[in-house]
DNA sequence: CTTATCGCCTGAAGGC
DNA sequence: TGCCTTCAGGCGATAA
């Protein structure tokens, strides 16, 4: 599941692929998967003559840069971009298909068929739903505490839950979100509430640290993940407590648990992560 | 306003 | 072998 150090990784091996390239034509083959413009065929028209000229990122969104028009690409579960000449030919998962005029060719790969794409005029992405609500960045922003500590503690909701939510602060997935816990010895079903300014704290330095980790380390490969020139990420060597159940805890040897949280599978340690009630 | 739940999707894995 | 169920999970839509 690509989140922001998967999807920063596809951006940099993207660029360097694809950047300056004309597209001389566009091909969708599942329509439900195209945001906007409502018409599938005026997507395709919009986009053809366009010369990619930047791919940038907000979260977990990649946002590619033409002359005329933007487009927003959301990889959510499975979604992945391969250049023809790099990686498999076209397959049952390929639903668009972005032939350049050199000859070579993007496809965006996704076999759950969750991601999405938007496109616009030039200059309104960043003013339109859905990148207009994507909150702090972990990776390219400075991260406020006098912002983000009063809206968690004002939270009846799980930590593990508000990390999550995009629009406060944007990038963590189900795996970085565990790892953050970890780091900070926070248990993930621990109200906002119940938090403390120093807990909140070391969960923001925590989560850009674990975040910048795994860009580092080319993001993480579990089940399908790969970048866009098909090599995979290295910081499941690092991973504390996702996909580590029953394992050893890399600080006190207790056993990894896994149990459920809002419906997603959530590891953690139960020595050093303890749910912590409400002061007062 | 907030928070919780559902539905979208397919393939792998496990039970019997 | 084969059928059925569960799980993976981000996020928009809908409900409470």
């Amino acid at each position: 599941m690509p989140e922001l150090p998967e999807v920063e990784t596809v951006r940099r091996t993207l660029k360097t692929l694809i950047i300056d390239k004309t597209i001389e034509s566009v091909d969708v083959r599942f329509a439900k998967m195209i945001k906007k413009p409502d018409d599938v065929h005026a997507f395709e028209l919009m986009l053809k003559g366009q010369t990619i000229r930047d791919i940038t990122r907000r979260g977990k969104f990649l946002l590619f840069i033409f002359d005329d028009v933007e487009m927003v690409s959301h990889l959510r579960m499975e979604g992945k971009f391969a250049t023809r000449s790099y990686s498999e030919p076209e397959n049952k998962h390929t639903h668009v298909i972005f032939t350049f005029t050199d000859g070579t060719s993007l496809h965006y790969n996704d076999v759950r068929k969750f991601g999405t794409m938007h496109l616009f005029p030039k200059g309104e992405a960043l003013e339109t739903l859905p990148m207009k609500q994507v909150g702090v960045d972990l990776y390219l922003d400075q991260v406020d505490l006098d912002t983000v500590y009063p809206k968690i503690t004002k939270s009846t909701r799980a930590i593990k839950n508000i990390l999550l939510d995009q629009q406060l602060l944007a990038g963590l997935g189900n795996i970085y979100v565990d790892e953050t816990l970890f780091r900070s010895n926070v248990h993930p079903m621990t109200k906002g509430h119940a938090l403390n300014r120093l807990e909140v704290k070391r969960l923001l330095t925590e989560a850009q640290a674990v975040i910048e980790e795994a860009v580092k380390q080319g993001g993480t490969t579990i089940r399908s993940y790969t970048s866009a020139d098909g090599n995979m990420g290295m910081f499941q060597q690092t991973l504390n407590v996702y996909g580590q159940t029953d394992k050893p805890c890399p600080v006190c040897r207790t056993p990894i648990e896994k149990t459920k949280v809002s419906g997603r599978g959530t590891h953690f340690c139960p020595v050093c992560q303890v749910i912590k009630q409400p002061e007062e």
